[in-house]
DNA sequence: AGATACTTGACTATTTTAGTCGGGTTTATA
DNA sequence: TATAAACCCGACTAAAATAGTCAAGTATCT
C-alpha cells in the first residue's frame, strides 16, 4: 500500500479471467465420457490412465460435475459415471460453470452504478470487459459437448 | 505424483489463459494516456491518481510498453509518456503481448504432431482450445486503443 | 540546486493452482 | 459373505503466479 499525497491505494483483488487446467481437464474428461457411455457407466480410473489426468484430481471435479447435475454416479464395482443430460443439451459455459471457471471479466455490479476499484463512476474500460465478457460466453454458450465428440470423430476419418 | 500400475502422472504445468490485473491496468492506463495526449507527455503520476492504480506497478507496466515500443518516454520535470503510434494503429493483442497477458489456449507445438502432456496425438480437446484462440485474438485485433477511447467519449455525451 | 519524473532491479505477502493423502461408504460378483 | 472395485469427502500442501513494494539510481527542466 502506497500513500501518496493523503492517498490510500486499496489493492484491487480481483482475478478477472481464468481458464487453466481444471476446466481443461473438465472438458476433457467430459468428451471421454461422452464417447464410452454406451450402457455402462465409464469409470474415472479408466479416464484417468486415457486421458493422463491424475485420479486424485479426476475425483475433485467430477464431485462439482454431479453437484451440477451434469453427470450421475454409480456407485459399487462397475460403477462410474453417466451423462445426466444428452450431449447435445450440455454446453461448454455449463460445464466452466460447475468447475468455477466461469469466464467473468468484470467484478463490478452490473446494476449498481459504482465501478471496479470502489469508484463512483464506471472505469474507463468498463465497456471493453463487458464485450469481451460476452463474445467469449457466446463461443461457450453455443459449443456442446456433442459438437466436441462429432469434431473428434471426424477428425479421426 | 501418483504411481498407478506403472504409470506416472508427470503434473501438466500450463496455465493456459490469463487476463488479470496488469492487462487491465495496462489498458486502462493507455486509454488515459490516449486521451489526455495532445502536446505534452502524460506522467504517471497523473495517470496514478486518475486511475487509482499504484504508481510503482504503472512503472512496471510502463517498462514494458516502452520496449515493445507503444508509448515513449520523456525524462525529466514536466516530462512523462506519450503514444509511439497512432491511437488507431495500437490494437489490444499489442498492449496484451507487451505486458505478458497474450491469449495462448494451446501449448503444444503447431507444426509438431506431438499433443500437450507429452503424448504422441493431439489430445481430444486441442482444436477446442485452438478455436477459442482464434474467437478471443480476433476480438482483440480489431479493436485499437483509438476504438476504446471514441467509445468513452459517446458515452459521455 | 532542487524538484520532477523516468529507470532498474530486487524483494515479498498473499492467493491460486494442481494436485496429494487418508479415510470412509456402496455395491456387484465370486 | 468376503472382497475388490468404484465412488465420496475433507483436509493438507508444494509450487507458482499475482500484485504489488522498496531502494537507489539518472535525466531534465526551472
Ligand atoms: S470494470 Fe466495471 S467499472 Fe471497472
Ligand atoms: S492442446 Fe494440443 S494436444 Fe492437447
Amino acid at each position: 500500500m502506497t500513500i501518496l499525497v493523503g492517498f490510500i491505494y486499496t489493492p484491487v483483488k480481483q482475478r478477472f479471467m481464468k481458464l487453466t487446467s481444471k476446466g481443461r481437464y473438465a472438458v476433457m474428461a467430459l468428451v471421454d465420457l461422452a464417447k464410452f457411455n454406451n450402457i455402462n457407466p465409464v469409470s474415472l480410473r479408466d479416464i484417468s490412465l486415457r486421458q493422463g489426468i491424475s485420479l486424485d484430481y479426476l475425483e475433485q471435479i467430477f464431485a462439482k460435475l454431479r453437484k451440477k447435475e451434469i453427470v450421475q454416479s454409480v456407485r459399487g464395482t462397475q460403477g462410474g459415471y453417466i451423462l445426466n443430460k444428452k450431449a447435445k443439451e450440455i454446453k461448454l459455459t455449463n460445464i466452466f460453470e460447475a468447475v468455477d471457471e466461469k469466464v467473468k471479466t468484470v467484478q463490478c455490479k452490473k446494476e449498481s452504478k459504482k465501478g471496479c476499484n470502489g469508484k463512483l463512476v464506471k472505469c474507463l474500460t468498463h465497456n471493453l470487459w463487458d464485450e469481451l465478457e460476452s463474445h467469449i460466453n457466446n463461443f461457450f454458450d453455443k459449443k456442446s459437448l456433442d459438437d466436441l465428440v462429432k469434431d473428434n470423430e471426424e477428425k479421426r476419418v
